[in-house]
DNA sequence: CGCAAGAGTCGAAGCGCTTCGATTCTGCTC
DNA sequence: GAGCAGAATCGAAGCGCTTCGACTCTTGCG
């Protein structure tokens, strides 16, 4: 194995210039920069992972905690996992990853070992049994996903309050009056993953303003169960012309189950989904949609890491703005003779 | 930060002792172990993990690179991904994700700072670019996939052309005679990827010993292709009522497809899908299927990696033979009067 | 012309752990 | 009772790097 004194004897200067050269700390003439890079490419020089944490108190690995959960999309964790994975490659960074099943003791674990500087925690809840660890950790953290009690914390989702809102926007606007919102499963709700109820809220907040009919329906993220929504809901609803999605897997069977109950889409009935902008392009019928932006949640997560490793204030509370695209789902509602 | 040396001084031993309690790679009488256990417990105490990748030359860390390119399905790749990562803890490793993106560079990387023991590379094509790395590298790989030249190397997958040879089994047994194999995406043969050509191979070679009339067809993996290939298809053999799908996102759109050309399944034709079992359970009609065995192949690369790691000999070559699920997607052949 | 400030470099200490003798003590064997 | 094996423990060296203070030269400035 190279080490840094074989570098630094074969380029004529001590160790610690090597290291400045490598870190830029201090600064070093330009004559002895070739010289020393010339070195560690001639003899194919890598600083030991281990001894440089050790010296340096840094690792330059981030954790990531993944959900395994049911109701949750994989392609979606997956996109943001890649994100994470590039980005903090941008910063010199490697990614450790962490299942959601470990739990706090995983955590604590690579946290108090100094295996990682600062970790990324997906999937957060209302009420999140790792918050209280995360606070008592000395490594920063962001939060995707809003528990109950964020203060203190760095947490970054979409602002899901407002893509409900926007979906109901968009539907009012098009002159639809009785609207629903078919949502996650409802054990999502129950474990009071906010996203989902944040959707929900402003959903109904929205269609109040409007002065609309609405109506909230979880459902299981099966086709025979988004079948059977449509049924109930068509049923309970009959003059129902305007509905959200927002539960990933059964985005087409909705669309498909409404179209057999023979109401076509989007010139009886609209349908906005909130979902990732791949699945809404592709689907069939192209759908009007809210996007899930991972890939920029999973960047600016990690830049927010950074900027807190440099020990930089960062904002607590990051909410990204939805983006609605129009397409092919949703039509202005004409009232029947 | 709590040290090695700390809990040496509150248990009343050397630090050396400490760390021999700890490996178990010393004789330790019960009476020092219990105490020294105690202190670790009371004291909070983590070994450093730097320090310990220096001192001991082994870092506890796997690598595994995912792949990201179209005509892979992403639900797979997490799968075995959350397999690895479970296994590798219970083995006391942690996973550090990489993604193909990073290329050779990223393997070089992390295997040539020790940030890594070993690796696992997912996604292995027939001329990977990857294989003479893998092969310089001074650190133990277990890849998943087989490229064209593996000697040498640990591979592990699915005997994909054992799993093409035995949907043919099952429906030259169900009593087809003209079947037909619905591929991945072309580009997916033309970069070699070994599964796709290994299921093609066993299945015409399968077709052929059975006397049957066989035909093969890539097909990219959106709803419309599907429609598409469904009407070549029968255009072109309209006698043919057995068809396997080697191609995850459009089981469901083939079958349905079929369904809407006026063939019945599984009365009128027979399908058997080579993918997860959850995707072939939760179709609208329960498929026939072989399945991809993600969790297995994760659990035993990792395995296979300890082993290595342990300085044991393992064999080069693990196939797992396939497994086919019958379930409401097949049915035997009636001859139409 | 003298001195302060900064650029450029070096040496040595130290990061927290593992591991390799060396040492002591017991219990046997011949 | 000498000699030896093995159990249990310790001390010290060293893993490869970063960083701090110290040192030497230049420069610029009053």
């Amino acid at each position: 194995m190279v080490k840094i004194t074989d570098v630094a004897r074969h380029a004529g200067v001590s160790p610690s210039t090597v290291s400045y050269v490598l870190s830029g700390k201090r600064s070093i003439s330009e004559e002895t920069r070739r010289r020393v890079g010339e070195s560690i490419r001639e003899l194919g020089y890598r600083p030991h992972a281990g001894a440089r944490a050790l010296a340096s108190n840094r690792s330059n690995v981030l954790a990531l905690v993944i959900p395994l959960r049911s109701g949750i999309h994989v392609p979606v964790v997956m996109q943001f996992a890649v994100s994470v994975v590039t980005t903090a490659r941008r910063h010199d960074h490697d990614v450790l990853l962490l299942t959601q099943e470990e739990g706090e003791e995983g955590l604590r674990r690579v946290a108090g070992s100094s295996l990682v500087d600062a970790l990324i925690v997906m999937d957060v809840q209302m009420r999140d049994a790792r918050i209280p660890l995360l606070r008592t950790l000395d490594r920063p953290a962001v939060l995707i996903g809003f528990p109950a009690e964020s203060a203190g914390l760095t947490c970054i989702d979409l602002d899901f309050k407002a893509a409900g809102e926007v979906c109901v926007d968009h539907l009012a606007d098009l002159g639809h009056r009785c609207v629903g919102l078919i949502g996650s499963p409802s054990e999502v709700y129950e474990r009071e993953t906010g996203f989902a109820q944040r959707t929900a809220d402003g959903f109904m907040a929205a269609a109040r303003r409007y002065g609309l009919t609405s109506t909230l329906h979880p459902c299981e993220a099966t086709p025979d169960a988004a079948r059977a929504m449509v049924a109930t809901l068509l049923d309970e609803h009959p003059d129902l012309t305007g509905v959200v999605v927002h539960n990933e897997p059964i985005v087409a069977p909705i669309v498909d189950a409404f179209r057999r109950a023979g109401r076509r889409v989007p010139d009886d009935l609209s349908v906005v989904a909130i979902c990732p902008d791949e699945l809404a392009e592709h689907a069939e019928l192209p759908l009007t949609s809210v996007a899930i932006p991972a890939e920029e949640v999973g960047k600016r997560a990690v830049e927010l890491l950074m900027e807190k490793l440099d020990g930089h204030e960062v904002p607590e509370a990051t909410l990204l703005p939805p983006r609605l695209t129009q397409r092919a789902s949703t039509a202005p509602h004409v009232n029947k003779v």
